[in-house]
DNA sequence: CACAAAGATTGACCAAGATCAATCTAGCCT
DNA sequence: AGGCTAGATTGATCTTGGTCAATCTTTGTG
């Protein structure tokens, strides 16, 4: 049995990174005191302001974190999907979390005592390694998602988020949201209502076609990407 | 001479985390490959899109880090002051920086290759933690950012803003702004006729009185933290 | 000390999105 | 297949904070 593979066709903690630089000794050390879970949609993984002692890596399925705000509504700040994990910058500093996080549909996952992690820093560079560029690469897609939340106007934001689905370079693509629009628009920090209005407007300007619920053909790409530069 | 210790009376690299947890020889040979900088206000330190090589650390002064927009106006997403650094994310991922950095008046770092951080993470354990705190504390920091941004009033911001810079528990204080008022909006991602307009509400409510330029009288202190939850 | 220049305040107006409410539509379930 | 329900759309209206412009104030500086 490779290790911690109970589950196949689900990833292994050795194929996840920063994980998958640790030897196998250590690997099964660490997959001996971490925790398998299981949870179905709704779920809360981790409520803010709750000090997680562990960090959670998806195997399957897929979690949000959602930030509260005192005034009740929450907003959605990340998805994370298999390969991913969350609470780490609590986990490792020892603070409240900030964001909650809740299982969006059936989801499986490790939960790994932050204990061991600290560890691992301290005996496998390699480990360290990589974990710094998690680390680092968390912090730059937080600041991604600060420049898309505040500095741009509502199309600004719908145009690029098309725009960046579509594979590179092309002209025109067929696309799949990979999300409801209600989530996608609580991503670019919209109301349904407004994204709901931005994109008929993209189809008003043949920018866009629906293409069934989710999908869309994505026409002129380079006036779309226009779009989410100036307007 | 301590190592590195140039200038007395300004920090010296050794006394800042994370290499502070270097040893001797290591962190010579780290000063030895340093360009020491000194900007004054308003040069450019580090262009947006710009893939820096080496990661600045202050050691005197402030650096501001601005985030571009495509409608030109740029928004203060964080102040560097000294033993702090910034470019770190962006240089150990090799990516363009999201931000510009420009000093906000006269300004000594020390610009360090990432290569060389590289290194000190394979070879130093300790330094590795270190560093790791230090991205995590930096993602972290980013979510406060956002929830302050996004998700509260411009009454809320300014409201919390204060109460922030009272000690804790106490009824009421004096306190100081510790920038100029427009640069606390542009933190707060306010105007600054708006930060203006919400303080003189305060003032006129009762909370707060003005005292001189950048002083101010936190009366009430309970009341200022319900408005910075509810309101 | 006086004056320049940057910062702060105040007012009038505007615009982008949010909110509320009323349908409409598409999956999905026996 | 036929309805049920969550999701999506559309319209009317409102609120918040931004913009533009005028004035006032503080702070350096010659």
């Amino acid at each position: 049995m490779s290790p911690g593979q109970n589950n196949p066709g689900v990833l292994c903690l050795s194929e996840i990174p920063p994980f998958d630089r640790l030897e196998s000794a250590q690997i099964h050390q660490l997959i001996d005191h971490a925790r398998p879970l299981r949870a179905e949609r709704g779920e809360i993984l981790l409520q803010a302001d709750d000090t997680p002692g562990n960090i959670l890596v998806v195997l399957d399925g897929e979690v949000h974190c959602l930030l509260p705000s005192p005034s009740g509504s929450e907003k959605l700040i990340r998805i994370v999907g298999p390969g991913d994990s969350f609470a780490e910058e609590a986990a490792l500093l020892a603070r409240p979390a900030l964001a909650m996080a809740i299982a969006a549909r059936s989801t499986s996952l490790l939960s790994i005592p932050v204990l061991l992690v600290h560890e691992a820093i301290q005996h496998e560079p390699a480990f360290a390694e990589a974990m710094n560029l998690r680390l680092a690469a968390a912090s730059y897609q937080m600041m991604v998602h600060i420049q898309l939340c505040i500095q741009l106007s509502s199309t600004q934001r719908v145009a690029q988020y098309l725009v960046q689905l579509a594979p590179r370079g092309a002209e025109h693509a067929e696309i799949r949201l990979l999300a409801d629009k209600q989530t996608i628009a609580a991503q670019l920090n919209l109301t349904p209502e407004t994204f709901s209005r931005v994109l008929s407007r993209f189809v008003r300007e043949g920018l866009v076609h629906p293409r069934g619920r989710r999908g869309m053909l994505l026409e002129r790409i380079s006036e779309l990407r226009r779009a989410a530069a100036q307007d």
